[in-house]
DNA sequence: TGCGTGACCACGG
DNA sequence: CCCGTGGCCACGC
């Protein structure tokens, strides 16, 4: 059992976040941090992430890092996992680098814009 | 209790 | 673009 801190509700909300990214799209680390309000905690979204596993619904592998980089390509089942869910849907990956990241970057601070 | 580490990022040079 | 620095904070030892 995890216990219960302040910063489940930050997980909670990461991991709503991530649910809402669309096929085929792919958002960042620092992105979510952001539209968050934490754009200095985005380590704490990698942190996150790092537990997605016990969420079913949370599409990890759409969370690179600023760069378009598979950064967490190494977490998953199988190092080639990430690469391989991606191109499932559509996304050019060469040397772990997203191909056309910035037309496939999907940014909750602009597309959740209230 | 304290310290090092990390799926990160912004900023200055 | 690269590099160094500071900040964030949960977690493991």
């Amino acid at each position: 059992m995890k216990k219960n801190t302040p910063t489940d509700s930050f997980f909670a909300q990461v991991y709503e976040v991530v649910r809402l990214v669309p096929w085929g799209r792919v958002t960042t680390y620092g992105a979510i941090a952001q539209y968050l309000g934490a754009k200095r905690s985005a380590r704490m979204v990698g942190w996150a992430m790092n537990q997605a596993y016990l969420y079913p619904d949370v599409p990890a592998h759409r969370v690179l890092n600023r760069k378009g980089l598979l950064t967490g390509r190494h977490h998953f089942a199988t190092p080639t996992l990430m690469q391989e869910l991606l191109e499932q849907e559509g996304i050019q990956v060469i040397d772990n680098q997203v191909q056309n990241f910035e037309t496939l970057f999907w940014n909750p601070s602009q597309e959740l814009a209230l």
